[in-house]
RNA sequence: GCGGGAGUAGCUCAAUGGUAGAGCUCCAGCCUUCCAAGCUGGUGGUGCGGGUUCGAUUCCCGUCUCCCGCUCCA
């Protein structure tokens, strides 16, 4: 056999091709011809996804002395999604160039107004885009004359006289309606008609709203943190590239509490902490990088957003947001609540708000990440010289769904296969183990290895015949 | 939602207006003392609904799903 050489890259083809020809992920609905944007975690994917679950869990909570778990409800009082901001945030209205197919949310719309004396001159930009575009507009309008050069925003519905420009295609009066999008699911609580929430766009607002709850339960002082793992669900207008962007998805979420002067360094340090979480499991520092979110992109809480990006079969791409919620949520919650969410320190008689740091990672978007870093192909020649593949997926000890796969050599020996059961037996308590008898070895070593299987386990004849000694192959050198 | 492309077995792919095939996988049996060996047999399919037709997997319409782009984010 030679040296087995490695494929580059996975392709998001392999991975879906893997995961549903393995048992990792199907198409939820399959039978009925599978529903849009939704996935179900097969037996080994729920292995997977569990484990990846414990072990954030472990490092963020069971690790630390300054948190604590949390598992609140899906259904909350419909208030809190106004205190929130999402029902109005998340009211995006959308319009759609018919010109040029691009689209644009209506209130991220501005014009760049060049006027000087009766001559006006109209440039549509983006929102984020104002201050660049100013200083270009002004620079190329002062030569000659000098002339007035304002940002404005375009109000798509409402005949203010500006004119209706596309900022891609410079298309005129080419939008269609504003039409808003409800990213929350509705939903009727009680056989009434009338009476509605929404199902939790996000898990935050689970901790924010039991923050007192805990804090006094659990005696804590600031700083500490909360973290909850659980579903949440945005109407998504697209989704997409398989269980990236979904409507029904999983986070894993953390509001770490803590002085507001203390809000920047401590955002820094969440930061490092997760990067360092996503190596300590296996993810190579060179797929993982950090996106800053520009001011205009940050959502309407943050004062600073960073993205622990992955590098995906995609591309790079968001796998956590680690943001600086400030005093937002608790004063928005103790102002629709009525209750006083202060945080007061007996010792240096201080009252304050405490301010609030959000690592948020993407479930699905983890397990995606850990399949696609263990995934690997490799070339290798058979006994017979003839080229062959071999697929591996090299997951970390602590997430490798099937710890050890227990082997007879063979299974025409009764003694072989009675052995190999037994010690399964034995082993099935401690270890998530599989026994195999079902072909020869080496086929049964390639099933193990495309599943990211630790420890293969052999029963042969020695076994038997000599020395009870059993054959422990490390499948996944690290 | 809009524009473009695509749906045949678990996977990769073939074929035809007239009984839908192959390789691999999978299952059972035989064989086999360590990396997808061999032999025999077997399961299994035209996404769904409607129309045209004597007959539709093939032609037409609708629908669902997937992929690419626009948009948003965990």
């Amino acid at each position: 056999m030679s040296e087995p050489e490695e494929c580059p890259m996975v392709t998001m083809e392999q991975l879906v091709s893997l995961c549903k020809r393995r048992g990792f992920i199907f198409p939820s609905s399959d039978i009925y011809g599978g529903f849009q944007s939704t996935y179900d975690y097969g037996p080994l994917g729920t292995l997977l996804k569990n484990n990846i679950k414990a072990a954030w869990l472990r490092a963020v909570v069971q690790e630390r002395d300054d948190m604590e778990p949390l598992d609140a409800s899906i259904l909350m009082h419909p208030r809190v999604w106004e205190a929130s901001g999402h029902v109005a945030v998340f009211n995006d209205p959308l319009v759609d160039c018919k010109a040029c197919q691009g689209r644009f949310r209506a209130d991220h719309l501005w014009l760049i107004v060049a006027s000087h004396g009766e001559e006006t001159k109209h440039y549509p930009i983006e929102a984020g885009e104002e201050e660049e575009a100013l200083a270009k507009g002004r620079e190329t309008h002062q030569i000659g004359k000098r002339w007035d050069v304002t940002a404005v925003p375009m109000v798509i519905d409402s005949p203010d006289g500006t004119p209706k420009l596309c900022p891609s295609c410079g298309g005129a009066e080419s939008f269609t309606e504003p039409r808003a999008f409800n990213m929350m699911f509705q939903t009727q609580v009680g056989p009434v008609e009338g009476n509605i929430t929404y199902l939790r766009p996000e898990t935050a607002q689970g901790i924010f709203v039991n923050y007192e709850n805990v804090l006094v339960t659990m005696r804590r002082k600031l700083p500490f943190g909360i973290a909850q793992v659980g579903k949440a669900f945005r109407n998504e207008i697209v989704t997409g590239n398989f269980t990236f962007r979904t409507r029904e998805f999983e986070q894993m979420e953390i509001e770490y509490f803590c002085w507001p002067e203390d809000g920047p360094r401590v955002h820094q340090e969440w930061i490092d902490t997760r990067l360092a979480w996503y190596e300590r499991y296996g993810i190579a520092r060179e797929n993982l990088d950090l996106y800053e979110h520009p001011d205009h992109k940050r959502s309407h809480y943050s004062t600073r957003t960073v993205d622990i990006l992955y590098r995906f079969p995609i591309g790079f791409a968001e796998l956590e947001g680690i943001a600086n919620r400030t005093d937002f949520d608790l004063s928005q919650h103790a102002q629709f609540s009525g209750k006083t969410l202060d945080y007061f320190d007996t010792k240096s008689e201080r009252r304050v708000v405490p301010h609030v740091v959000e690592p948020s990672a993407g479930v699905d978007r983890n397990v995606l990440a850990f399949l696609t870093e263990a995934y690997v192909e490799e070339e290798l020649l058979d006994q017979k010289g003839q080229k062959s593949s071999r697929t591996v997926l090299r997951l970390h000890p602590a997430l490798a769904p099937i710890k050890a796969a227990i082997l007879p050599l063979a299974k025409n020996r009764d003694e072989l296969v009675a052995c190999a059961q037994g010690l399964a037996r034995e082993l099935r308590p401690h270890f998530q183990v599989q026994y195999d008898d079902t072909g020869a070895i080496g086929k049964l070593y390639r099933r193990q290895d495309e599943i990211g299987t630790l420890y293969c386990i052999t029963v042969d004849h020695q076994t038997i015949d000599e020395d009870g000694q059993v054959t422990i192959r490390d499948r996944v050198p690290q």
